[in-house]
DNA sequence: CATGAATGAGTGTTCATTCAT
DNA sequence: AATGAATGAACACTCATTCAT
């Protein structure tokens, strides 16, 4: 279904049989096929709103360092589970599109409060927060995704210090 | 075309009529849809490539910090041309399809390129190289997408240089 | 549909709208075009073998000639009923062809069984099975379709008698 | 092309490639994919209706034989000839195609042909003229359909001698 | 005369959606 | 509420034919 076949090529007729239902049931339940995956997006959208509130302040010594790192693990966390529906996203990025705005608002309030937490305490901007934001982001979800879907499992958690490490230098600088 | 719609959305009969032909002239020189766009994506793995061989050495002072600035500048510029194709890569994410092997290989390349020439002089690694090329690149490759599709025309390589104070500090921390 | 256009020339629309049915309900029971004409096919494959094996043994005198005609009365009968894509199979001859291969066999059966259940009972062979079975087959088939498409309706059989003639004396020569 | 697809399988491009021309070339010769296939059945309908006239009496004794066998020889070389646009007559046989009616003619020629100066020495006529003619020409073309297509080059006209012989006897009945 | 790049109507096939049971 | 057979608009691709050079 849509983890392995993304959000074109899953035909209804795949999602209902992994679902053991029929059509007629899933149009009882959703209006379209689009229906269904904005459900999955807006359940997706609220662990991740979820998530970025639960950010405390990151600070530029070790303590701010530890922070990051407990979250960058709880994020990764959440990835692995709504990884297919945020790869899905990617995938309808045409203007206008509806899942593209949902997904672009959810990422965005991440972005925000990432940016938020670290600026509180950081002395001086190195960029505008909006891009700031989007490049952490992007980072951060493509090192999920290259942690979710490339390395081996069991080591699955190995990459998020030093990632952490090269988050908080961006932001800070080296450690005093 | 393509860089309205995607990959899959984008219609032969569109591509056609936008490339002002007919259906039997795009078969003329493409077996196929996927085709084309294969095309269109070695075209922007060649460019991709030449572009990871052009960076310089990378060291912790600010003449790094320079080389990284302008090299983000000619890649931003790169991703302004290829954008498109490169976000239909992203579409295209099944298991054993041809574009996102194409794909992983062009931006493996530079990925690699780009740890490869900034740890030639940092003292010690911060992570595996593969982790941070993916994090390196996935950061640069948001960012340029964020430029170019969401930025007003004129203030577009107005976010280069604090993005590359953030991935030179990212790896060798504050300058000196 | 088959029996006025051929099979090539049979639109999947023209079956669709002759069968009262849509585009989507025929690909429901058949993968392809081709899928539908392998089954029609294989009933008329059935059916010819069927009769092939029908066929008694047929000896030099009166007795014989009976026994010939009345086959050939049923073997007209057959025909009539699968005429349509009988000729259709005849359309598709290039080497390798799925369809060629089954009528080539269907009929292989019948000439083999017709020449057996003559042979049985007659002196001195006169030719090769392959081309004595071959020959009068074709024969036959094309006096079949002589008989269903040219002649008019009402005198349809009257050509059996005679046809039985000349093939029973080209096997046994004239009755004692 | 024609020999290996058929009529409605050999396409322009094709035939063109074969001749080592262009399809400019082709088009200024003939209208249309069409009227290359009419003059190639011309040119195989003049040589048949040449070949029917060329069949003197055929009597019930052995002289009748040899004459028969004489000319099936000549039948089956012209077959080898023009094998494949026959082949293709049989492809087009839906009423009002304009090749079938072409094809029917110049064979309905021969087989009026061959009843004619067999009837004109044989005793009591056992069946209508059309039926014989028909039945006799089946069988004699799918002879040399057979022998061209499947047998192996060598022994071609080994089959010659006993269908003339069925044929004499189908006629005439055993030999004195 | 000759060419072959360009054309576009026509064809087989897919798949989201509906509705009678 | 649940079903799944039926639907048909939409799409990728083919190939006979034309015409500017």
């Amino acid at each position: 279904m849509l983890a392995q076949r993304g959000y074109q090529a899953a035909r209804v007729d795949d999602i209902v049989r992994a679902a053991h239902t029929s059509h007629g049931t899933f149009y009882l339940y959703f209006a379209n096929k689009e229906e269904l995956f904005v459900a999955l997006a807006l359940d997706c959208a609220r662990d991740m709103t979820t998530l970025a509130s639960e950010l405390g302040p990151v600070d530029a010594g070790p303590a701010g360092l530890d922070e990051l790192t407990a979250w960058l693990a709880r994020f990764l966390a959440t990835y692995r589970h709504h990884g297919a529906v945020i790869r899905a996203w990617a995938e309808d990025q045409g203007p206008g599109r509806g899942l593209a705005r949902l997904g672009g608002s959810a990422f965005g309030d991440i972005a925000a409060s990432l940016v938020a937490r670290i600026r509180e305490t950081r002395p001086a901007p190195v960029t505008t927060p909006d891009l700031a934001g989007a490049a952490l982001l992007a980072m951060v979800e493509r090192f999920a995704d290259f942690v979710t879907t490339r390395a081996s499992p069991g080591d699955g958690d190995d990459g998020v210090a030093p990632l952490a490490v090269m988050v908080h230098r961006g932001f800070f600088g080296a450690p005093a």
